[in-house]
RNA sequence: GGGCCGUUAGCUCAGUCGGUAGAGCAUCUGACUUUUAAUCAGGGUGUCGCAGGUUCGAUUCCUGCACGGCCCA
């Protein structure tokens, strides 16, 4: 039970009084117009104009802040659109509904009936003519001024830091924005959208540890999922050439401003296609975004100004590696001792049993990513850290794959599908035996995704694109939970236990 | 997982070299019929994150824990 401030039980108090009287809880207000909307129609009209023009109208919104001088009351009032000011007069009203709103909260939602006109310093408002209690809050909200700040309090109670903070609302209709253009940009490519299992028997589709829960009628332990690529690819095998799913993804992994345990990703497949194509693909989505969100070509994240027109510069993980790493030179890479005490130096975990490619790849990981500002695709990953990637025509070792980098962040990772199941079958066994080893992230091996590619996947090229860090690039947040609305937080423990 | 910082009124924050706490806003009472963070006069705010320890006495010092932020891995 919440603990009752001074203040609660005041508005406790009147909601009791009101119950005496009136329908506490009606439903049966319906508002014609909307505060952002006559901000918008009347900003040209003079005082004499809206006089002249009588414009009544009908709103429902809450009370945000209130300037009583006695006999009249100037309100701010915001509804979903925007804010208008209200002007409150006695005499306008009768004596108890003037007593009555003299009553109402911070916070509380009304119905307002008015005519709209402009105060003597100029600002639009409306004139009130009646206005009735809605909703009672009961809840103190916080203060005008200095609002709610508190990051803790804003992601806990996201719907406080949705009134309070307007600059919430935008980045998350700008994700909307953002998703809807995605998903109309497949479209428009002919890819299908579809739905595949989150739970599943056997996790895959990427290199991550599952959340486990439990099916209790059939007794059996199912994982969420930690990507839907295998699923997508059957679909692929069925005739379905390209197919795309935005959804959540589950990783139990640590949690910080790029990791939330579930998260959006985009996935998408294309027959007939490799990860060249892909990287085009990209660069045009980008374009798309840029042009219809709209974004500005040059875009401010966090202390860095990132032009984000394509086209992105390409460069293979070896050269990133040696770009950001002047200690090496290139004969270095091949050799694993080396790679090793270099690993080591940068303080990263050494398994001896790694070989050159997750070696280079941890090194990669450690000191390039982050300096990865610019749009920069990475390409000519090792064949070891790439289980599901179709090896490269002249590189045994390396991959047809690519990750996206923008802001330090990892954006997206695509690669030319491998189709061949027996080359699948021998990757799976060898995620098995690091497993065994183990290695809690390895994958586990699915023998219905062997058999789906024995019936033929044709030659493809998939993607996974990371929603919420796209998001995050695009409205400038610094943190994985501005832009989910209700990011994973640990729960408050009660005291006493 | 590690380091640093934070947690005090509904909100935003100050403060106590250890003697049970303050401001602004909000709230309450009063004045005020065109205000804009309205103004003026007056009043009440609280398990000082939780649990131990030291002490005559802890919100303050110490230890542990919880939650959050930033940085690192």
């Amino acid at each position: 039970m919440l603990n009752e401030s001074e203040q609660s039980k005041l508005r406790r108090e009147k909601l009791s009084e009101l119950r005496q009287s009136v329908l506490a809880y009606p439903n049966d207000f319906r508002p014609d117009a909307q505060a952002g909307e006559l901000q918008q129609r009347f900003q040209d009209y003079s005082s004499e104009d809206l006089q002249n023009e009588k414009v009544v109208v009908n709103i429902a919104g809450r009370l945000m802040s209130r300037r009583r001088m006695g006999k009249v009351t100037f309100a701010d009032f915001r509804d979903a659109s925007g804010k208008i000011q209200l002007f409150v007069r006695k005499n306008a009203l009768s004596e108890d509904e003037y007593s009555q709103f003299q009553s109402y909260d911070i916070g509380d939602i009304v119905g307002v009936h008015g005519t709209v006109f402009r105060t003597r310093t100029g600002e639009l408002s409306i004139s009130v003519d009646s206005i009735r209690l809605l909703t009672k809050a009961l809840q103190p909200f916080p203060e005008k001024f200095h609002g709610l700040t508190d990051q803790e309090l804003r992601y806990r109670q996201r719907y406080l830091d949705l009134i309070i903070n307007q600059d919430v609302k935008e980045t998350f209709q700008t994700r909307s924005a953002i998703i809807r253009c995605i998903r109309a940009f497949m479209d428009e490519h002919q890819f299908l959208e579809v739905e595949t299992p989150m739970m599943h028997s056997i996790p895959g589709g990427a290199i991550a540890r599952p959340f486990i829960t439990h099916h209790n009628a059939l007794s059996l332990d199912m994982y969420l999922r930690v990507a839907p690529e295998l699923f997508l690819k059957r679909l692929v095998v069925g005739g379905l050439e390209r197919v795309y799913e935005i959804n959540r993804n589950f990783r139990n992994e640590g949690v910080s401003t790029q990791h939330n345990p579930e998260f959006t990703m985009l996935e998408f497949y294309q027959a007939y296609a490799d990860y060249n194509d892909f990287m085009k693909f990209t660069e045009q989505m980008f374009e798309r975004l840029i042009e219809e969100i709209p974004i500005p070509p040059t875009i401010n994240f966090g202390e860095h100004e990132i032009d984000i027109r394509p086209p992105y510069r390409r460069l293979s993980l070896h050269d990133a590696v040696l770009l950001h790493n002047t200690a090496l030179k290139r004969e270095d890479l091949d050799q694993i001792d080396c790679l090793r005490s270099y690993l080591e130096q940068v303080g990263g975990p050494v398994s001896a049993q790694w070989r050159a490619g997750k070696l280079l790849f941890e090194i990669f990981e450690r000191t390039v990513e982050d300096q990865l500002i610019e749009p920069t695709f990475i390409t000519h990953y090792p064949l070891e850290v790439s289980p599901l990637s179709r090896v490269s025509d002249s590189e045994p070792m390396i991959t047809d794959r690519f990750e996206f980098f923008v802001g330090g962040m990892e954006i997206a990772n695509g690669f030319s599908e491998l189709n061949d199941p027996e080359d699948q079958a021998e990757r799976f066994m060898h995620q098995i035996a690091q497993r065994q080893s183990g290695d809690d992230e390895a994958m586990h091996y699915d023998d219905d995704y062997i058999r789906a590619l024995e019936f033929g996947l044709p030659p493809s090229a998939g993607e996974g694109i990371g929603i919420d860090r796209l998001v995050m690039l695009l409205t400038n947040r610094p943190s994985i939970r501005d832009v989910i609305l209700f990011p994973y937080m640990k729960p408050i423990s009660q005291s006493g236990e």
